[in-house]
DNA sequence: TCTGGGGTCCTAGGACCC
DNA sequence: TCTGGGGTCCTAGGACCC
């Protein structure tokens, strides 16, 4: 019999930062967004004090100050790092994997002839905290959502060190009663109002729903939400990574744009890294589109997008660029401060396959010339680790660029920050 | 005066995930 | 003063076709 585990870490970014620096073991800490808006991560001891998830960063400032608790802006290449790393040990254990988040993964498993998975997660979860130090959970069930929900049950249960089957035990319901509707994977805000409104609080209550009422509010999404948790297969392994469909690169600013050539200049660096983004996955894009917009919290609210589909598909950065800078001018508005930008690559396909135009736009030799040149800026910036060569555009000093004044400064992916040990 | 039916494709927007 | 970023999927409705 097969069996689907889904395995995460525990508190990710806060156990990562624990794990390089073992100092911060056994202390609250919490690490926030970018421009150190809003807390993403706690570690157990935060979750203890009370510290919620999501909750701007100003609104809680005092408290953590008074509480002492370790305050770090997010380190995005070190998370990815590790989780290369767990991701690596994680295929040693099973047949398939899918990598489904930063740290996610569901495997699926032939249960052995006893039925009885335990000692091989516990060998799982040994191997990756001696490894690297992080904590994980493993659920396991007959199907995604059941895997999804024994992982929450295994968080919750305190007696479960980390591990629960959701097939091996005789009181389902009990179980399912305790998993609070909006905790489903695939109920989010608004379905779980409905659903409250209607009287369903658990899981337990979803599973014995009436299905026709689920297809007609919920349509095919909530259907095999429904159909999951009864125990039926709805929703595959995907064993190949599917390709990406869109690349996005956007950004709050640190403070609100209201000048034209300060949008220019943020949409200029996203498309910069979008193109790259996208030259690293060999994909190129033949839709382009930019946005902005004011905060959320503002009381004169503006938002805009434009698009330009282009004739021959691209990753070159030298005509993106162009591009961008054309068409910012239609979502720039001088009466309204901008919070956010930025820029979509879409309609994506692989490098080699190209729709060659026919009027032959970028001209031929050029656009060799061009990509040469863009090879080369790559492979000196790979080689260098950081942006030694890049546009002139993004030079200047803008004041709209991203606070990220807490970074933890350690790295597991640059050699001049690893940390230095004295004995 | 009465004004069809069946289909496809595209897009914008909603909802969700981590 | 200060509220993240990057994705996917689904649906409804409009445009268009014969």
């Amino acid at each position: 019999m097969e069996a689907i585990a889904l395995v995460d870490g525990n508190n990710f970014y806060a156990s990562c930062e624990q794990s390089i620096n073992p100092s911060l073991r056994g202390k609250p800490l919490v690490v926030l967004s970018n421009n150190d808006g809003c807390i993403i991560a706690r570690s157990s001891e935060a979750r203890a004090l009370r510290i919620k998830m999501g909750v701007p960063y100003f609104k809680v400032k005092e408290k953590l100050k008074k509480e002492k608790v370790v305050v770090l802006s997010s380190n995005y290449s070190l998370y990815g790092d590790m989780s290369r790393r767990l991701m690596n040990l994680l295929t040693k254990y099973c047949e398939q994997i899918e990598i489904y988040s930063i740290d996610e993964a569901f495997i699926s498993i032939n249960r052995p002839h006893d039925n009885n998975l335990y000692p091989w997660a516990r060998e799982i979860r040994t191997s990756i905290y001696q490894k690297l130090g992080i904590n994980i959970t493993v659920g396991i069930g007959s199907n995604k959502l059941r895997s999804k929900l024994a992982n929450r049950l295994a968080k919750k249960i305190n007696t479960s060190s980390g591990i629960f089957d959701l097939e091996k035990i005789n009181n389902e319901d009990e179980y399912l009663r305790k998993i609070k509707i909006e905790n489903i994977w695939g109920i989010g805000y608004q379905t779980s109002k409905w659903l409250q409104s209607k009287g369903i609080k658990n899981a337990k209550e979803l599973k014995e729903m009436n299905q026709y009422e689920i297809k007609k509010k919920l349509g095919i999404v909530g259907e095999r939400i429904q159909l999951e948790l009864k125990g039926y297969k709805c929703l595959p392994i995907e064993k190949v990574k599917k390709s990406k469909k869109e690349i996005r690169v956007s950004r709050s600013f640190g403070k609100p744009i209201t000048k034209l050539e300060d949008l220019k200049q943020a949409l200029s660096i996203y498309t910069i890294t979008a193109a790259e983004k996208m030259r690293l996955q060999n994909l190129q894009a033949s839709t382009v589109t930019i946005f902005t917009r004011t905060s959320h919290y503002s009381n004169s609210s503006y938002q805009k997008s434009a698009h330009k589909i282009l004739i021959e598909s691209t990753n070159n950065t030298i005509y993106l660029l162009k591009i961008v800078l054309e068409l910012s001018k239609d979502i720039y508005h001088p009466d309204y401060k901008l919070a956010k930008a930025g820029v979509i690559m879409q309609d994506l396909t692989p490098y080699n396959y190209s729709q060659k135009s026919i009027t032959n736009y970028p001209l031929k030799g050029k656009s060799e010339r061009e990509r040469d040149l863009i090879k080369t800026i790559d492979f000196i910036n790979k080689r260098f680790k950081s942006e030694k060569i890049t546009w002139g555009i993004t030079v200047k000093k803008g004041s709209w660029k991203m606070n990220r004044n807490l970074l933890s400064g350690i790295s597991t992916t640059n050699i001049s920050r690893i940390p230095t040990i004295i004995i």
